[in-house]
DNA sequence: CATGAATGAGCATTCATTCAT
DNA sequence: CATGAATGAATGCTCATTCAT
């Protein structure tokens, strides 16, 4: 692993576990093995670090994700697959997950990361438009119902992260369950 | 309004904006028009004055909501207008419910804290858990759906406060209609 | 007590526990059981309290010492006596004594404060003069010969303060010995 | 001289003329010539500081003084040349002499610094003991008589520099017979 | 006289960032 | 590229002092 690498490491779980603010430029590269200057020869500020931290970390997030992604699949089951791939993910990534669940609302994140982002997910969006023109999603503003979506799935690993559920499988199908009676036409 | 008030309407928007860490005692007692030494005769430190404008906020909030609680009301009835004056208290008090919303996980708020204030909801858990008995909710974990109402809760109040709705009242009906969709049994 | 008096008595004790800077004026007004201003009712700052205390501690020393001087006695009598009386006041007078040692060179104590007080020792002082003369004292400078006694006299007093002695009597009286042994012209 | 003798330099004068807590770290910074922070790369803080100041100084002295210390000398012949050692390298390092001097009995100064020094004093305890034993010191507690010794050595250095003295040769040879004269058994 | 809420200058310490090696 | 000593602006907090009551 090379030297840029580690301290993006060492920045996720810093970051997760005290936070922007109060993990020290010092901190990071101790626990990276680098020297203090090293971070910045990499990166230009500590801002300019955690920018690439969250868009690397969700750039990883993205492409796993849309790999269950089938363009040609139902919407439901579509829908389903890569909500499902989300929660995967997460679970197996716990600190990745973390770090971007706490920092998409931060000001640190500056807007350029957060388009540069969206991108990746474009295909998603499409696939919600569609499900509602072919009136098998509420009728509601598309963005509200892309909020109600993501709060559920955050809702839903937050609590599989923090509870031991023997069989997660189906509680992962309920969990989506509950979220498509709610939001199918 | 005494300075102690003063101090904490500062607090709560500067937190807000700035976040905790990034918000300066002096610029908080700046902003509420006391000296430097001020907050410190009101509160022991910059943490225990988080801790009470926590503290006060969702005291606040839940005395606010709780009044439309009806002991006697249907189960579905009662869970809506609660949720309902959740939503129309946050509308109102934008800035503290931003503040409760941010804080609410933070490391900064102690469990002391945390734990003054669940009291104040004791009543809606009773309320859900007598729904699950009376087979009127999903019979999933309460703590999850308690979770999945919050978070359905927050995911429509940050839209509503990002995007200007006509018809609000109309929105947060089906806004609630979506929820419970999503959790009736 | 009147206030004045609990403020001294309490900055004696303060000042001697923890130090002139490391005492702050509200430790003193609480520890006296007065408002915080009172202090200064009576005192236009710290440093006056300071010097004030310093004056009264030393000159009710003077007064309670200068009681065994005897104009007609006889030379080595008379510095016995007044030496012994020091050393037996600082022993029932522990937290005075101590306070009038640590701060007798301290910046905070005035150059007009030391003057005042000096005069309470005139007489000491030319009884000395007159040791000289008559060849009973050895002829080195006086201030010097002043100074060896005055650090044979403190150092006495700190030993006795911090070592159990059975016969103080008889101590007091050898270790008189060993200063008059060495300063006998 | 690198910054870390500086500082130490600095400090010992503005310790000296002001007193510990009254010396900002700032101004020892500024009068070293270094950054505000560079102190605190050498020091985890102002309290370590002063330790190390005064380990150092004391150090110094130790080693200059026992330079003399002829462990085959007759005991008052090795007495007058350690006390007489003290005394010029006082003379030679007034600022360090006061420090020491002032800084003492300081409870800024912790035990273990204390510790780590009366080692280098060792020798001269021992002395000590063997001219009580061979019955040419008074017979006197020794802490009480080293007390003594030092509570005159002190009195002495302090006159010497207060006072233009002509011939210090024939001052201090005198100012030693006097306390000889006191102390021999 | 007595009080104590209010003040703001001052301080120790931290930390992102630089730069000479 | 890599390093870490050096920096100084920024911050939380203290405390002597004031003043309206």
């Amino acid at each position: 692993m090379d030297k840029r690498d580690k301290i993006i490491q060492a920045a996720i779980q810093l970051f997760v576990e005290k936070g922007f603010q109060a993990t020290s430029t010092t901190s990071i590269t101790n626990l990276a093995g680098v020297g203090t200057g090293t971070l910045f020869v990499y990166f230009k500020n500590k801002n300019e670090l955690i920018n690439a931290v969250y868009l690397e970390s969700k750039k990883k997030m993205g492409q796993s994700v849309m790999q269950v992604f089938d363009v040609d699949a139902d919407f439901e089951a579509n829908l389903e697959a890569v909500w499902t791939a989300v929660v995967h993910w997460a679970l197996q990534n716990e600190k990745e997950f973390n770090f971007i669940n706490q920092f998409k609302t931060s000001p640190h994140i500056g807007k350029l990361t957060k388009e540069e982002i969206d991108g990746a997910f474009h295909a998603v969006h499409q696939m919600m438009e569609q499900g509602q023109q072919s009136g098998r999603l509420v009728s509601l503003e598309l963005n509200y119902v892309m909020q109600l979506i993501m709060s559920h799935l955050n809702a839903t690993i937050e609590y599989l992260m923090e509870n031991k559920i023997k069989d997660v499988t189906a509680f992962v199908r309920s969990a989506f369950a509950v979220l498509m009676n709610g939001i199918r036409a």
